[in-house]
DNA sequence: GCCGTTTTCGGCCCGACTGTTTTCAGTCG
């Protein structure tokens, strides 16, 4: 039972107490207990089984929590949660997924019309046996038609990557509308997110109907869903939803603040505010006595600075630590730019199965502003990426040696390779040639589906081998396709630690690897992060900003990452 | 269920939109 296991039987444990109607602030300290559990950096088995530990120590852990982790780790069941599921009809938790139903109106239908499936909660509609419920009416059938489509689909959310085209999109055909004053695109786009679930459009106008009408307008919507005086969602490109909200100028820069999220970053910001005899909403900040009276709302920096707070970046708003550090005043991480970023330490060219040769892929990559790069093509097990066995390497390195030397400028390339680590354990090259690398990245591309043992043992081997520097892409997933490995990551940082090494962040916005939670332990235990672009062709480059923003989330800083380094500091590292 | 520089009990963020009602409950973000 690890920390992710446990972390999910809290978020079901929530969703079904939510199902059964209970106080909404018991849910809440289920989601807050399962996010607390996912940012440990220690395993909750560690903890319970060590006597001068106290899991009641972390935030957000009670003690009903507590002896819920212990009866976890202990029996790997928790009887509460298969009482619940046991009560529960599985029909309830699928209406629910219907736009429009929640848990009241599913409880009707399930109750007072004995509805089993969704099947058969089409057939009601069809025969118009809904509308006689009491608080059900035609719309209400037609909605629920409508809707259950919807609810058939998994819960769909887009990388960051996707969302960033389609905001480009709205933008494109939103900047076309004279009514628009102001507009910034919100929500978890902003705060960058991995995966975006809708996207929320903040806007200042004095006609929000012609706004309105604008978004209507925009190509692939497919339906409204709602639309009121200041506030307008939209279905686009099948089943993905826009948010709309129009605010008066005034008021622009606490609503972006709210609209921005995440929300449980907002329940903080507006218990703080409580606190402070104040209250804070979606257009302004205003004392509790005085409620419509705004004393701040213009822009986010005047709203964080009327509750004695810096002004948070929009990657740290997720109710973590950033009011405690907003409020001590410079005790926020100083948190990595784009532009510290010197170098890009795995790329790969013609020699196996890139698209640009080494002159190419450093002149990108100069233009860029970097000054210098590591050439790290595959290894000869990747055979169908025509991965490089030693001859071959040693010859694409001698090319490497010679074109540093024609560089002026003292742009270098440096000597790498991505080297697998075969299924059986061992690298795929020999030793003596690691030996004369500047630079090796050890990745597992087979054998992905072994046990946790073997793949833990293949990894930590890996960087056990004093050639190695660093783990490319180290759970190896592939968001929304792939789940990760069944690695033991906390044992793979323990070894990184031991052996000084670093692992790396892939910046490739499919991957983002490790991940957000991941990123926040590994930087707690001091392990240097290497932001890399894996880039296949000079166009791949670009992806670096991704893993950027992924780093920011994490609160990683300049220091922290390898990639900030100038050459001669990592160098020194690197002997 | 958690938490405390008012509190170990009694709070817990705040508002828009819709449908079905005639003043509001339910849902959503």
């Amino acid at each position: 039972m690890n920390n992710p296991d446990i972390a999910r039987i809290f978020e079901e444990m929530a969703d079904l107490l939510e199902l059964h109607g209970e106080n909404a602030f018991r849910v809440r300290a289920y989601r807050n207990g399962a996010k607390a559990i996912m940012e440990l950096d220690e395993a909750v088995a560690a903890i319970v089984e060590d006597e001068s530990k106290d899991l009641q120590s972390y935030s957000s852990i009670g003690k009903t929590l507590a002896d819920k982790c212990r009866t976890l780790v202990e029996t790997g069941r928790l009887p509460q949660l298969e009482k619940l599921k046991a009560e529960t009809p599985e029909v309830l938790i699928k209406m629910t997924r219907i736009p429009g139903l929640g848990v009241k109106k599913a409880m009707a239908l399930q109750t007072e019309l004995g509805i089993e499936t969704l099947e058969e909660l089409k057939e009601a509609c069809e025969q118009e046996k809904v509308r006689a419920l009491k608080g059900f009416a035609a719309k209400t059938e037609k909605l629920i038609l409508d809707g259950l489509e919807i609810a058939e689909a998994a819960s769909q959310r887009i990388r960051l990557d996707q969302a960033e085209k389609l905001v480009h999109r709205i933008n494109e055909h939103l900047k076309g509308c004279d009514a628009i004053d102001q507009m910034e695109f919100a929500g978890s786009f902003r705060r960058g997110k991995e995966t975006i679930g809708d996207v929320d459009i903040l806007v200042v106008s004095q006609n929000h109907d012609a706004v309105m009408d604008q978004l209507e307008a925009f190509t692939g919507v497919v339906s409204v869903i709602v639309r009121g005086d200041t506030k307008m969602s939209i279905r686009v490109d099948e089943q993905f939803q826009v948010d709309l909200r129009v605010v008066p100028a005034e008021s622009f820069g606490a609503a972006l603040q709210y609209f921005t999220g995440s929300k449980e970053h907002n329940v903080a910001v507006r218990s703080r505010a409580r606190k402070m005899g104040l209250t804070v909403n979606e257009y302004g900040v205003s004392k509790l006595d005085d409620p419509y009276n705004y004393i701040a709302g213009k822009t986010e920096e005047e709203v964080y600075e009327a509750l004695g707070l810096e002004w948070v970046s929009p990657e740290l708003r997720e109710g973590r630590k950033e009011l405690t550090w907003a409020e001590n005043r410079n005790e926020t991480p100083e948190l990595l730019e784009l532009e510290h970023i010197v170098s890009d330490l795995h790329m790969h060219t013609t020699a196996s199965d890139g698209a640009n040769s080494i002159e190419q892929m450093a002149d990108a990559a100069r233009e860029r502003g970097l000054t210098h790069i590591a050439i790290t093509d595959h290894s000869k097990r990747v055979t169908m990426a025509n991965g490089l066995d030693e001859a071959r390497l040693l010859e694409q390195w001698k090319k490497i040696d010679d074109f540093n030397k024609k560089q002026d400028d003292g742009f270098r390339v440096l000597k790498g390779v991505e080297c697998d680590i075969l299924e059986a354990g061992p690298l795929d090259i020999a030793d003596e040639v690691l030996a004369e690398a500047d630079w090796v990245i050890a990745s597992v591309h087979y054998g992905q589906k072994q046990s946790r043992q073997e793949i833990t043992d293949r990894i930590v081997g890996a960087l056990e081998n004093p050639h190695v520097h660093t783990i490319a892409h180290p759970t190896g997933r592939l968001i929304g396709s792939r789940p990760p490995y069944d690695v033991d990551l906390h044992t793979v940082f323990q070894a990184a630690v031991e052996q000084q090494k670093s692992l790396e962040l892939n910046a490739s916005p499919r991957r983002l690897d490790l991940s957000e939670e991941n990123l926040l332990q590994a930087a707690q235990m001091g392990i240097p992060i290497t932001i890399n672009t894996d880039a296949h062709a000079v166009t791949g480059m670009e992806v670096m900003r991704f893993g950027v923003t992924q780093a920011r989330r994490a609160g990683l800083t300049r220091e922290q990452v390898l990639n900030t380094w100038a050459l001669d500091e990592l160098l020194e590292w690197l002997s």
